[in-house]
DNA sequence: CACGCAAGTTATAAATTATAATTTATGTTA
DNA sequence: TAACATAAATTATAATTTATAACTTGCGTG
């Protein structure tokens, strides 16, 4: 890499360190290029030369959340790939909440309404949203394609029509997967992530005195119907 | 009602319709209040005899549609309410989904995220919450105590610290509600709220052929965890 | 050394929300 | 009915946005 270059990407990163410093301060609307660059020293148009729209930066931004997420659940799915299936599971569900309420903007920016006339581009977003499913993917199929558990018994009732559209970057990751394996997924994604989205997004906060011990109540009671 | 206050309500719904026509088109981030009120033949500044700000539209339109959520869930409890438990919770289950995919920008109101640098007033929007939710804990309330059905399975595991916490307005609307039947509640509102935010804000849509099917699916599901 | 391109600057355009000052219209009251 | 108070709307203006155009500076490579 040129020397430019590594100059060319400090400066990009310090643009969007400083975005998500923002937003972590007023909400992802409070995101102002001329704020960045004044902060920066440097005069707003300037960084057009590093981002070609606000929303470029946005889009930017959205693919590192993507990123940073399916590498934190890929991780924790390493450390526990020795453990129990039931025990592995856990500790990749536990890491997906930790790791909103750690990153509640990036979160936002992955799984929120878009922001301000930001329209998401599905051609830039998608593939990376595999590798955020894939790891819990990976895990169902040990336990039941080597490991032989029997499938939950609700499979049984599933409407015969409903059916599963693999988006392609997800099939590269996990090729010829059971249909059974990734309808039990996606039942125990929806439940999960749908649990944090609430917490996150509040409106519902107030009800129970700790998230946390419901969020773990929850998988426990998501895993037994799970046969883990 | 005075004469003048008649003209000045019709102004003000007609700023909120503008309002909400406008979000529906561009999002909740397009929202302008220079081109309402250009689209009224009116300009700019006039529009702030009406709402103190951009903040306050949006307050009141976010109250707006907390109430129309409320009194659509309400209606179709109260119609089914001869039913059977089962079929009548079923059926404001359903209204709750075919309410939010009719009127997402009104969902996204309640339920999203802020819009830019809004900031969502509780002590506003608190009290009509509580009227989403009591539609559910009646018709459970009906299920376990007038009709005696068992308490699920599931409860006998719940984390004893555990405790939930109804807000003043929802005590008002149901007095002296057994713990175990707003514990019931809540389970599966998250499970069901949390599955219409996630087709709601997209992102994960692809992965299913037909959400609604799957949505009767979990309702299913959820009954029988719940002893309906 | 000199040329080319990258990076940053200022100036400017078209929006936005919001305030101030002013005019016009309405409704009530002496 | 006449006068006055207030509501409603207007124009002008300020402070911010994002974004483009034109121009200047300076680095780095052939």
């Amino acid at each position: 890499m040129t020397r430019r270059a590594k100059f060319r990407q400090i400066t990009i990163d310090e643009i969007k360190s400083l975005a998500r410093l923002q937003m972590a301060e007023g909400g992802t609307a409070s995101l102002s290029l001329n704020a960045i660059a004044k902060h920066m020293g440097m005069s707003g148009p300037a960084l057009y030369r590093y981002f070609e729209s606000r929303d470029a930066l946005i889009t930017a931004l959205i693919v590192d959340a993507y990123e940073a997420l399916a590498n934190a659940l890929e991780e924790t799915a390493a450390r526990f790939v020795h453990q129990p299936v039931r025990e592995c599971l856990r500790q990749v569900l536990l890491t997906y909440r930790r790791w909103a309420l750690d990153h509640p903007i990036d979160f936002q920016l992955i799984f929120g309404n878009p922001i301000p006339g930001y329209q998401a581009e599905e051609a830039i977003t998608a593939p990376t949203a595999g590798r955020v499913f894939a790891p819990i993917l990976r895990i169902l199929e040990r336990a039941y394609q080597q490991e032989n558990r029997p499938y939950p018994a609700f499979l049984e009732s599933l409407p015969p029509q409903l059916q599963v559209r693999l988006s392609q970057s997800m099939q590269e990751v996990q090729p010829s997967l059971p249909e059974k394996v990734v309808y039990v997924g996606i039942v125990g994604w929806y439940h999960i992530h749908g649990m944090i989205m609430l917490e996150l997004f509040n409106h519902i906060q107030p009800l129970l005195s700790d998230p946390a011990q419901f969020y773990s109540f929850e998988i426990e009671r998501l895993f037994d119907q799970m046969n883990l």
